[in-house]
DNA sequence: ACATTTTTTAACCAGTTGGTTAAATATTTT
DNA sequence: AAAATATTTAACCAACTGGTTAAAAAATGT
């Protein structure tokens, strides 16, 4: 090993985090390989030393942002809780990891429009969340009169929708609400409890 | 005139049309001027022969679509129906904009976040859909009792919100939800009202 | 028929990009 | 110290891209 013995350092991870910027911001098109070897800090010869070619280097990086946030997925589609704290959970979790990483979805957007054989194929893992098991709380809800009448795929795309796209129009947000980068910050900030007060309005029984 | 004298049929408009659906489906970056000029069925020669670059070409054809989406932003939030059925019309109106050209969306959205100064600069319109009255009216609606107490601002996001997510997100959606090109078809046609019930059962006062 | 405009052809240019190569140098491992 | 590995340098390539040019040809207008 070249360098210090934190793997974290190690060149290999710099060339990985810095072609992980560059690919998130600016997509497969509008990324360069001579930013992602200035960013890193190292020559263009040096990334195609570690990384062959950039196809390559894309599908790393672009696998390793969508396994970011499969898990997230999961625990919300897969696991039992009451329904209540399950939306409150996922929301919560959904909120902070893209207020984090608020160029996720976008990147994972206008990819998978752009190039969507190559997503699907080389870029989504195989074994994809279920919403099988929340669609079915969902309607034991309903049937028990604990909820209004809802079709479940419908209340899971709306929960994502509320919670993904301010982020994702977030300049355009800004220019029209005519906020400026503070306000919109806090805007943004308190979408966690809007939206989850919002979907449990929305849910209340007649 | 070279062509037939029905402007559509134009020359200079062929191109045009066929710029649009580039741009529209690869942005700046992915958009290449021989795909323009094989698509419009003619030669590159002639696309500099009307439209001097790509930048003057792409400035025209994100001007046009961002003009098709602003009149209706600003129907609904500066006219003053009564709120449902301003609601309504809005949801209505949008959901079949985006349904018709789904592509809209998604290249605002990664276009502006690629390229924020010259989107904001050259492509916006000065003169962008003031959201106040709209914020007012919703403010009135919770004094008088009518509707549940919301902030007005995260309202609105949540209308566009629910609104474009799924149409911007549909591959992903359709691969989550196991749903062949049929049944997201119909699922999304659903939304419509979808939208609308949703939105409006949260908007019920307690 | 003549002049004007539109369109094609085809070669060309300069800049960029992904990628390669080979030799030199530094660093680490043994 | 020697061997192996990591990194730099720098030149280089082929392909592609946006854009230009000039001349010929086709279509249109008068």
């Amino acid at each position: 090993m070249a360098e210090a013995n934190n793997p974290n350092d190690s060149t290999e991870q710099k060339i990985f985090d810095a072609a992980h910027e560059v690919f998130m911001q600016k997509g497969m098109d509008g990324a360069k390989m001579q930013e992602i070897a200035d960013r890193a800090g190292i020559n263009k010869a040096l990334l195609h030393y570690y990384y062959r070619s950039k196809e390559k280097l894309y599908e790393m990086v672009a696998r390793a942002i969508i396994g970011r946030a499969v898990p997230i997925i999961r625990e919300f589609l897969e696991t039992d809780y009451p329904l209540e704290e399950k939306i409150k959970r996922f929301i919560s979790f959904y909120v902070e990891l893209i207020a984090r990483n608020p160029f996720i979805p976008i990147f994972v957007i206008s990819e998978m429009n752009k190039h969507p054989d190559r997503f699907i194929d080389t870029i989504l893992p195989k074994e994809l969340p279920k919403p099988d098991i929340f669609l079915r709380q969902v309607e034991a809800e309903i049937a028990a009169g604990r909820i209004r009448p809802v079709k479940p795929q419908h209340l899971l795309v709306n929960m994502v929708s509320l919670c993904i796209f301010p982020f994702v129009a977030k300049p355009m947000v800004r220019i029209v609400l005519g906020m400026n980068a503070q306000e919109i910050k806090s805007f943004l900030d308190e979408r966690k409890e809007e939206v989850l007060q919002f979907v449990m309005a929305s849910l209340r029984p007649n």
